[in-house]
DNA sequence: TCAAAAGTGTTAAAAATACACCCATGG
DNA sequence: CCATGGGTGTATTTTTAACACTTTTGA
């Protein structure tokens, strides 16, 4: 089942960067690749673009087949297109970002791809292809967009305390944060809703859970002003 | 000379917006389409991407096939992928966007495009495709990136009064700014480097050239100190 | 001498930062 | 009763915002 061209066409292909947070750390989700070229390497999760489906529809399906994951955060990151970025052929790659919370969604080994992982930033096995650069790019990018946008919630259980919420900025912005300045300002920015249930099963004083109140961000929004930390 | 594939393939274009900045207005450059589709209307420069050649290289090609720019400052904006945004055959397009100051820069009337002409962003003919969308998020992310980072400069000329530079920032962000503040913060931030030339020709005081002086603004990102608006 | 834009300082309000102790809870 | 993290307030500094008049120049 061939298909012709006038002209030669570079291969389209998709590749995900998934952020997930635990209680200690960033993670990232990489798949071991089952086949050549880079047979054995971690990679990130990806594939090609059918021709009857969006970017993000191809993102997404490829998410699912190779790690199980669906209906997660997702944005478009960059799109590489380096001669020799894959040895095979000329590929273009559009590449994305997810966040998830690693309570919620288990990752299901892989069917076509050889395993899934999660690995902390700062420990990574050596990527295929030009894939440090991407989760490089992906990193940059969230740590500029959490600043200014309440990107990081996608990252927490509903809901969460204080101190693991700014435990995640920590982590993202890669510098240690003030509590007291930190609770003022997210608190004052009246996106965060109180609940009264608290946390279970600690060896110390449960601390209280907030969740993202959405709608109040959106009033916000349409009103000009912004959300930074 | 046909190319054959075992799966279909997306074609792959790149389009451009091409921002320029004169004494009244922001304005892009658009093209008058000669062939079908939307044979007669206006649309942003842009083609395929050869096999051979990188994403930025497709882009600067095209550009000065079409419009006779070359050497500008050029970054990539978002990759759009709709199904239907092309009607003759799927077509997935990487947009990117460029800035020129209208004095340096002649465009001339292109040779395979109709015609090349500046519009001023409020009064824009309807363009072809989905090139509106393309040059509304352009817009975007010009309002977006020029508050932390100094990259109007391109579309000043390279000595410019603060007054201009004043107006630049008023039409990017759309709204008034305080003469006497922006002027205080400006020159706090020690990129600006002061010439002794003043303006010519004018039929008022001659205002102070200044000039963009990178290699401080490189010193200050490398000590980690942001730009700011 | 007039029109047009250049140039310049101060004050008040708001936001960011630095900083340390008591409290509640489970083990 | 103690270890652990939860929770809170104030003073200082820095940044932002508001605001109006004098100067220079060419026509």
């Amino acid at each position: 089942m061939p298909y012709t061209y006038e002209h030669p066409r570079p291969a389209l292909t998709v590749d995900c960067v998934v952020f997930g947070l635990d209680d200690t750390d960033l993670k990232v989700l990489l798949i071991q690749r089952g086949i050549a070229p880079f047979k054995g390497s971690w990679a990130l999760p990806g594939g090609f673009v059918h021709v009857d489906e969006t970017l993000e529809e191809a993102a997404r399906r490829e998410l699912e087949e190779e790690t199980g994951l669906r209906n997660v955060f997702l944005e478009q990151l960059y799109t590489f297109g380096e001669l020799k970025r894959d040895p095979r052929e000329r590929i273009v790659s559009v590449a994305w970002y997810a966040l998830v919370n690693l309570r919620d969604h288990k990752v299901q080994a892989a069917t076509d791809a050889g395993e899934a992982a999660w690995f902390s930033l700062d420990d990574l096995p050596t990527l295929a292809f030009d894939h440090a650069a991407i989760l490089d790019t992906a990193q940059q990018r969230l740590r500029g967009k959490v600043r200014y946008v309440p990107i990081g919630f996608e990252l927490l259980p509903r809901l969460f305390t204080l101190t693991q919420m700014q435990r995640m900025y920590e982590k993202i912005l890669d510098r240690a944060l003030d509590k007291r300045n930190f609770r003022k300002k997210v608190l004052g920015m009246g996106v965060l809703e109180e609940t009264d249930q608290v946390q279970q099963d600690v060896a110390h004083r449960a601390a209280r859970l907030y969740r993202f109140n959405e709608a109040a961000y959106k009033r916000m929004v349409k009103q000009g002003i912004n959300f930074e930390i």
